[in-house]
DNA sequence: CCTTTTAGATGATGATTGTCATCTAATAAG
DNA sequence: CTTATTAGATGACAATCATCATCTAAAAGG
């Protein structure tokens, strides 16, 4: 219980940070306290405002650090582009991310709840909308940006439909049917 | 302050179920209180568990209800089977399905919420989407399950994004965009 | 008509929320 | 080395939450 050096500071707000991005993903940003991103990130909930004026802008910045996260998971992937991309969409609605919302893509979990907030939120959301589709261009040749936006839309709408319904055969129709579409739009086209 | 009739019951109930079915899709789950959804039903809190033993109760019946209510608008449309899918797909990303959440279809607003949820939840947006499934189903020819599970899941993708990020030109490239490529999957293949 | 039941109102419950004032000890500045 | 600054802890604040016990007047049952 005392002061910290400045380097010490700027770890404990990327804590805090890195721990709001997740819990926002597993559990809503509504859902989510100050107090348990706080404890998440190993201080008491006291301290919170000598980093951040409010909950608000905590939470513009951590959906931009999700991005960030979200992003950097698919980055491991560093076959050529078209592999890439392929591995890319596998990734987006494999079980894995399915059941891993906290560290997975943010789109599909936060729109919602973005779509009732502040316009900063939404810029962020935009923002990290923009740079999915422009990253994924890379591996699609030819691809126009409504290629692009098709692809991510179906991604979206699929993983959270996955979620939703719960373990099922609708659930694995769904995603067979959604990999098989994809597949067939980034070959020919 | 007084007891109600049978009749004056049952319409009390359904008035309480509307008002939940409203509110859900229009704050979300877990920021609609028990007080909020009497108060629009226009009675006082307490008297709520007379007719739902939890709010949970209470939630896995209005998402029903919004199903309910979500898909009668489209019956609006009593057009041939493929003009009331057409219909269907346009009014679904239609500005105007995009700024009312409230009375809309509540795949979008509630998936991610309901993946939180209880089994009961993820049932009743099952039996939801099975539904949808269903009835547009009928408007395809020749229609594959599959095909309209990855119409329905790029509408419900494209609608939260459009949402999410706010009014903006990525917003109408999305929607655009979607739009065709649905278009052209309901008519050749 | 008289008794029992109950729909809904009133108000309290303990828990949780975002925010802030205060205190502390250690860092940074001189 | 002395002084001013501040990172984080402690604890309180007014709101809000789901749930329930109690009260009432009217409906249902006899």
């Amino acid at each position: 219980m005392a002061r910290k050096s400045q380097t010490e500071k700027a770890e404990s707000r990327a804590r805090i940070l890195s721990a709001a991005a997740r819990l926002i993903r597993e559990k809503g940003i509504e859902q989510t306290s100050v107090a348990q991103v706080m404890d998440l990130a190993g201080m008491t909930h006291g301290g919170f405002y000598r980093h951040f004026d409010s909950k608000n802008h905590l939470i513009t910045e951590a959906i931009g650090e999700a991005f960030h996260a979200g992003l950097d998971v698919f980055d491991e992937t560093q076959a050529g582009n078209r592999d890439q991309a392929k591995a890319y969409v596998d990734q987006y609605i494999s079980d894995q991310h399915i059941r891993t919302p906290e560290i997975g893509c943010p789109l599909p979990v936060l729109s919602s709840e973005v779509a009732r907030g502040t316009d900063e939120w939404q810029e962020a959301l935009c923002r990290g909308l923009d740079r999915a589709t422009t990253k994924l261009a890379e591996g699609v040749e030819g691809a126009k940006q409504s290629d692009t936006l098709v692809i991510l839309g179906l991604l979206v709408g699929t993983l959270s439909l996955a979620r939703g319904i719960g373990e099922g055969p609708l659930r694995e129709q769904l995603v067979e049917a959604s990999e098989k579409h994809i597949r067939t739009m980034m070959n020919l086209d």
